[in-house]
DNA sequence: GGCCCTATGTATTGTGTCGTACATAACTCC
DNA sequence: GGAGTTATGTACGACACAATACATAGGGCC
């Protein structure tokens, strides 16, 4: 994890105004989000909002039989704790760090009196919330149609577009965790896209080898989040959002 | 279809204050939503919002194969294009009746002007999108993990808050299109349920017999969604919002 | 009443994933 | 370096659902 990261490396943070962000970022909190941190159970009630820069956050509900899957995920690209805003102040999911690193938190009703201003940023994180849904209504439909192995590539993906390098630190059964699936299913998958020099892998760790060829393996689902995604936060621009603050 | 429906007979509309009534009610429209009508199709920008008052709009996903699966519903507990307020204008789904009747339309730009009064239908609409997340997410957990039994059950559940009497009028062909199953798979559901005695059917139309016999079957999907949407909509009593217009 | 269209019923075969069990290999820690 | 722990590999039977094919029956329409 390298330290010292700066606000603006969350891309909404970065996206604000100037004078919104000399109003809300003496607020904000660097904080280490290491894998594994819980930053809410579903029906808490939120009390601060998190930024990630480096991390990766899964958004994933828990069934009584104690299966789970992942909803979404939000890294440096959006912000943990919608529900805020949107006048739930907690959900029915609970959000895990998936992979760890670095984020600003920023208590709640900060957040929610810079929204009640009714500026560029309710207008921003409003955009992120439906790109969020976008995650979640494709991650439906990813999940009724489409094999572990498609599946595999689409979260890759995902998650690939979150981090700084190309490789995940990763164990093969944290990811059929997220995916719903058995952790067989994901070796096997995995063996396949190692087989065809995709990926690359070793304990606890991915690489990411031949990414064209992965975004050809995966269902239409990344693609359709990918571009709603780039579409409803970076509107001027035809470039890739995610890459647009990416570290050398 | 019973005709001269009355604004009120939507829930959010029912529960705006009487200023934002007076303001917004004069620019409603009532307007009938037949079985198969298409509100809006995926990147199309959106003119109106649609309130339903006795009728099912489902919002699904297509794909590139021609396979569909619903992402979510929406009767008179909601509306029908979020994606104005939210910022992006379009979605990638779909928004058909799923179950013909009326309902209201209101232009666009009107419910964008009284959402940036930032009053109470801000609050409301905002709570209602995050109730609407709550279904998205809980159904691509059901879609990972609960047999076609199951997920008939709740789908059946879900359709029923939103109608005013307890039968649907539906081809098991329909459902499956919702549902993303064959419709083989369907009939064999509908038809261990009429053994049972919860349901009884004929061509094209499904009557409920024993609601709580159906929530037992059910997966815990719609207990989760349902409860939820009362706590986002309803914080101030516990009783059922669905029920809390319900024509007699 | 009889015809036709469409909704529903049923059967067969194939495939993907699950549940389970166990083997092997990599990394850690002493 | 060796022991223990954890990640990954592999195998086998069971099952749910898909794909396909075709039969039957309900209800509308002439």
């Amino acid at each position: 994890m390298p330290n010292a990261p700066q606000p603006t490396q969350n891309l909404l943070l970065d996206k604000l105004p100037p004078e919104v962000q000399e109003r809300v970022f003496p607020y904000l909190e660097e904080i280490p989000l290491p894998l594994g941190k819980v930053l809410y159970e579903p029906g808490d009630k939120m009390r601060y909002v998190y930024f990630p820069t480096d991390c990766i956050v899964s958004l994933l509900y828990v069934m009584e039989s104690g299966a789970s899957a992942e909803i979404s995920v939000v890294g440096k690209e959006g912000l943990v704790g919608i529900s805020l805003f949107m006048g739930g102040e907690s959900t029915s999911s609970r959000a895990l760090v998936q992979s760890g690193g670095w984020g600003f938190r920023l208590a709640g009703h900060r957040l929610v009196d810079e929204f009640n201003r009714h500026g560029e940023l309710m207008a921003l994180v409003l955009r992120y919330t439906q790109a969020l849904m976008t995650q979640m209504s494709q991650t439906a439909v990813c999940n009724r149609h489409h094999s572990i192995d498609q599946q595999l590539c689409r979260w890759l993906l995902l998650s690939l577009d979150r981090l700084p390098s190309n490789h995940l630190v990763m164990t093969q059964e944290l990811i059929a965790n997220m995916l719903g699936v058995r952790r067989e299913g994901v070796t096997e998958a995995a063996g396949k896209l190692q087989d065809l020099g995709v990926i690359e892998y070793r304990r606890g760790r991915i690489e990411v080898i031949d990414r064209p060829r992965l975004e050809e393996l995966s269902c239409e689902c990344y693609a359709v989040v990918k571009k709603e995604t780039d579409r409803l936060l970076n509107p001027d621009s035809s470039e890739d959002w995610f890459a647009s603050k990416k570290p050398a």
